[in-house]
DNA sequence: TGCCAGGCCTGTC
DNA sequence: GACAGGCATGGC
């Protein structure tokens, strides 16, 4: 079944495609394929449409080891109106399929965009031009999770390499989304003709107690390298429940983010990351390669012996209480330029 | 072939 | 606090 809803100040392939989610992929026809939960969503817009569809058959019963298990006591809990509540819908619940809901809530089409770039100071006019050009793109909210585990698998790889990675653990430890009649759902490889009727069905990200109770050597195995020691001991402290990721979205930034750098293999980038792309901290603004580059370049032209943490400290300053978005867009149109 | 990648950890100064 | 080296691997 299609739907559509009308989609102001939205740009789904900006928000899709600016490298804070790594499993979304465009089709030939514009459609985006991508995994949320144990979902697999079908989205394309045109103009200011977003059309989505379901499947009809969802999945009766989710295993006992969703991935989700961390909020599946606030599944259907009703429409979310506080940014860092979860947003993750599961499948096999009341009706089934993908909501409107859902979408609104994991595209953060529930925020006005108009209202987060006027908290964005006016004299500020690199990050002014960034959003122009890429008007529409918005923060995710993405599950905790799956964000963690993809960023400490971001750690010095391409993201073309970190699709990869968080491609091969849903492929190796997920659970495979299909219909109660066995079959895949959204099958990979239907859209694409040359590989004819061969089809293999999407994963879901493998949940916290399967990568904690996974072998060092099968990590090994999805390319993680030096990073899949981080993973596996991270997965671990938060399996024992030594950190607990619900309980981020209701400390302040600061603390949550000390809570995070404590994982192995979660420094202060990643640990923004996370709280930006699915804890609802607008503020949090991750200073990797690209961004301080982009900072450099932009704010300090001729004074070359700025230091990581003067450029901290300027971010924290410069960009408002939504400096995360401003962060997204300068991130995204220095990639651009590349 | 060699550089570099949405970093982090550790040791050294 | 600042900095360098090491860590695995693959795309370009």
């Amino acid at each position: 079944m299609r739907q559509r809803i009308n989609v102001p100040d939205f740009d789904l392939a900006a928000t899709l495609d600016c490298g804070q989610a790594f499993r979304w992929k465009r089709g030939g026809d514009a459609w985006y394929v991508g995994v949320v939960g144990r979902e697999v969503w079908r989205l394309r817009q045109e103009g200011h449409t977003l059309e989505w569809e379901t499947d009809p058959k969802p999945t009766p019963n989710p295993s006992k080891e969703g991935n989700f298990g961390l909020h599946s006591k606030k599944r259907n809990s009703g429409l979310c109106t506080k940014n860092r509540d979860s947003v993750i819908p599961s499948s096999g619940g009341a009706g089934g399929g993908l909501s409107e809901m859902h979408i609104t809530k994991y595209l953060s089409l529930d925020r006005s965009l108009p209202a987060i770039v006027a908290t964005f100071p006016v004299d500020n006019a690199p990050l002014h031009a960034a959003v122009r050009r890429h008007w529409g793109l918005r923060v995710l909210r993405q599950e905790p999770w799956e964000c963690l585990a993809s960023f400490i698998a971001s750690s010095s790889k391409q993201i073309v390499q970190i699709r990869q990675i968080v491609e091969l653990l849903a492929n190796r430890f997920g659970e495979p989304i299909t219909n109660a009649d066995g079959r895949a759902r959204w099958p990979q490889r239907a859209e694409d003709p040359r590989l004819g009727e061969a089809t293999e069905p999407y994963h879901s990200f493998p949940s916290v107690g399967v990568i904690a109770r996974a072998s060092h050597e099968h990590l090994l195995a999805c390319k993680l390298g030096f990073r899949a020691k981080y993973l596996l001991a991270t997965a671990r402290m938060i399996d024992n429940g030594d950190v607990k990721l619900d309980a981020l979205r209701s400390m302040e930034y600061e603390r949550a983010l000390e809570e995070l750098v404590r994982l192995p293999g979660v420094g202060e980038k990643i640990a923004n990351c996370v709280l930006l792309f699915s804890c609802g901290f607008d503020e949090a603004f991750p200073i990797d390669v690209w961004i301080e580059r982009a900072l450099r370049r932009l704010y300090f032209p001729r004074k070359h012996n700025v230091t990581h943490r003067q450029l901290r400290e300027f971010a924290r300053s410069h960009f408002g209480p939504y400096a995360g978005w401003a962060q997204q867009c300068l991130f995204f149109s220095e990639r651009m330029r590349k």
